[in-house]
DNA sequence: ATCCATATCCCCCTATCCGGGGGATGTTTG
DNA sequence: CAAACATCCCCCGGATAGGGGGATATGGAT
């Protein structure tokens, strides 16, 4: 329902007010210009850095943040924190032509709405201004498939079902005693466990071990 | 490009081939009708259970799978291993009705292409099917925020920049010396940041500090 | 039938790490 | 200025980690 004491966002005669960060002039113009002629929203500022938005983001208050990846300056992913700062409760959507993991995995951790890549119609960002402004989440589909690859696991990897599951355990800095109950078996066994990973890994220590399952996602 | 053997996806004399896995029978042969009068779409399945199912999926390898959460017998996320298994890459579309963080997460875990609430209009899932068979992911908005927020920390936390960086790296497995000689400090310094989160989290180990930082998103 | 991977358990050893206790000093920030 | 933060110092005893050497039983692949 989200108020922040102006009117409802389902109030027809209510529109959302929008604020664009880019750094092309012309990109930044043909946003504005489509986005400003939809009903029901509005386009509040247009900025082509994040040192030059950042006191007006504070004044005007928008509802929504489009923010270019690559800005003069700061990072625009670096800047989300601060952008929160200046105007709290906005939603940050980000566009990008690129999709580096590094980049989405940072603005996601720094509290994004959205991540779109650029070649997108500005029918699909107005529809993903809808879904950020009713509390929903927005990603294109190559990022989507990008975040949802992080959540999976290498088939390919060579340890057991075992060893994977106390790898995990031991990677949560449980102990051989901890992991030992937890599993009902003796920690000798979670012993021989650990050094079969280890010479399967050809590591000599947890974190090598956690450091090189985890690059190549085995847990 | 995607090829399969078959002919590539961008031949507009392609039809994708869809199996239904559903066991309601109305929301089944609705979904049968409404895709199935797609042109360039195709429905070479409709099945009421995994059990029934994963033969006759073996048989006809279908190129997306439409699988319900909610099935007799298993659960429809945890089947998603062995119907990859029967149909080699073949794109699984989760449908559901509620937006549980646990089956959504064991959903992107096992490998699905999407995941879609059920309140969506059928051009939105022809649309996610056309995403997935490009290779990218397709989330709903309330799925794609769950999955957003699961990267972020909470901004609440007790801890301070350096002790959240601290045991970060406590919980990735790493001794105090390590952490020390990556944080270009002294051990002592590591220990003192140590006693202090334990302090604030009000426990005294490693892995009851790992449990409630968790927990509470402060890593 | 045999071999290999897996999973389980046993014993030895030493160096390191962990948690708890007590402090101190300088900087940053509200 | 006080509080939070970040840094460093000392002492102690028990737990843990890593390396070495085994054994036994099961199940799948050849």
């Amino acid at each position: 329902m989200k108020q922040k004491g102006k009117q409802t966002v389902n109030d027809p005669a209510y529109n959302t007010r929008i604020a664009i960060i880019e750094d092309d002039d012309t990109i930044r113009d043909g946003y504005a210009y489509l986005i400003g002629n939809e009903p029901g929203f509005e386009i509040v500022g247009t900025y082509s850095s994040f040192e030059q938005a950042e006191q007006q983001i504070a004044a005007t208050q928008p509802d929504v943040i489009l923010l270019d990846v690559q800005l003069p300056g700061i990072r625009g992913v670096d800047a989300i924190p601060q952008l929160k700062k200046a105007a709290p409760g906005v939603h940050v959507l980000v566009l990008t032509v690129y999709e580096s993991e590094e980049v989405i995995f940072t603005a996601l951790r720094n509290g994004a709405s959205g991540y779109l890549t650029k070649n997108i119609s500005s029918g699909k960002i107005i529809e993903s201004v809808i879904d950020v402004m009713n509390g929903g989440g927005s990603m294109s589909s190559g990022i989507a498939r990008l975040v949802m690859k992080s959540f999976q696991k290498n088939p390919a990897s060579p340890l057991s079902k075992r060893e994977t599951q106390v790898l995990d355990m031991v990677a949560e800095g449980k102990s051989r005693n901890k992991i030992a109950a937890e599993l009902i078996i003796d920690v000798e066994t979670v012993k021989t466990h650990i050094k079969n990973i280890y010479y399967k890994l050809n590591v000599n220590s947890k974190d090598e071990a956690i450091k090189v399952a985890r690059e190549s996602k085995y847990i």
